[in-house]
DNA sequence: GGACAGGGTACAT
DNA sequence: ATGTACCCTGTC
């Protein structure tokens, strides 16, 4: 991926959005919820719907600017409607959760293309985050047809279930896919062949909605759990995966509980938004993990592999 | 350079 | 309800 020279002053073209409450651009697009933004000169550049986005804010809180021509777009896609405020009000008064929220305060929960957040989170399972992202554009940027350009980078669209159901496994497995290339396309396949209508999903009763996400293969409650909080807005369900158990029995409880058992624990205790208050548990313990463990060494380069 | 774990799921007991 | 294989890569 080139950068450089030749990004268009955006400034001319930009509109300010206002968010109810605080926000943190670069927060929300790096938390692990999205897969598909690029770090460009003085923002993020990225495709939301087949339209090419370029996203701007100095510093957390501070004025958010979005491509003039597609405002609308980025004000929902960013959730600037959602009152922080409010959700954050419902969320349990912890030692662990004061501390995640005061790491936390501009941090969102997206409204995601459903389709590119489903796929998204079936590359997800039993990979790192940076994996996921890599996954991504190897999608994008194989399949998708190009939407714009910003800064030296060219934006690709996220492709469709048409065009991943016309593909073969070993495309998919040459993106990284490893043994999930196979739900991928079969999910693809059922999509793209009306087996499963994915624009009826938002109708739906949030317990249908799932039980119709479960029944395409490599997706299972958590991934459901994901596409319904990040893609479908029902942000009082909750992804539990191994990172949000690991908080749970940390510092939630001490009594022994399987995986369903603690998903029913975290919806109680963590509130009506028990989604968004596991985004902001997920997120504070990656970063301070990464803290601990890089925090050693500062900003010294790292060790180059040339010479092995 | 090898081991380890990573935003789980499907399948068999 | 529990145990295990699964593909592959970033990281130490």
């Amino acid at each position: 991926m080139s950068r450089g020279a030749g990004l268009p002053d955006p400034s001319e073209t930009l509109e300010a959005l206002a968010p109810e409450g605080a926000f943190d651009l670069a927060m929300t697009l790096h938390s692990g919820q999205a897969f598909g933004w690029h770090p460009v000169a003085g923002g993020h550049a990225g495709v939301v719907s087949g339209t090419a986005l370029f996203l701007r804010q100095e510093k957390p809180g501070g004025p958010v600017l979005a491509t003039k021509t597609a405002a609308a777009l980025a004000r929902h896609y960013l959730a600037l409607d959602h009152d922080l405020a409010a959700i954050h009000a419902t969320f349990p008064d912890t030692p662990r959760m004061r501390e995640a929220l005061s790491f936390c305060r501009g941090l969102r929960i997206l409204r995601q293309p459903l389709w590119e957040c489903l796929v998204s989170f079936i590359a997800s399972s039993q990979k790192q985050v940076a994996h996921i992202r890599q996954i991504h554009r190897h999608l994008c940027e194989r399949f998708g047809r190009p939407a714009g350009c910003c800064g030296g980078v060219v934006l690709y669209e996220f492709p469709g279930p048409e065009r991943i159901a016309a593909l073969d496994e070993p495309a998919l497995r040459g993106c990284g896919l490893g043994y999930r290339a196979k739900h991928l396309l079969e999910t693809a396949r059922r999509v793209a062949g009306g087996a499963l209508d994915l624009s009826a999903l938002e109708s739906l009763p949030t317990p249908e909605a799932r039980d119709a996400l479960m029944s395409l293969p490599g997706v299972g409650r958590k991934i459901a759990n994901c596409v319904l909080c990040f893609a479908l807005g029902r942000l009082g369900e909750v992804p539990v995966d191994v990172w949000v158990a690991r908080i749970l029995r940390e510092s939630f409880t001490r009594r022994k509980m399987s995986l369903p058992q603690l998903e029913r624990y975290a919806s109680k205790r963590l509130g009506p938004f028990a989604g968004y208050a596991q985004q902001v548990l997920f997120h504070h313990a990656r970063i301070t993990a990464r803290l601990a463990r890089g925090g050693q060494r500062g900003r010294e380069p790292r060790k180059t592999l040339a010479q092995s």
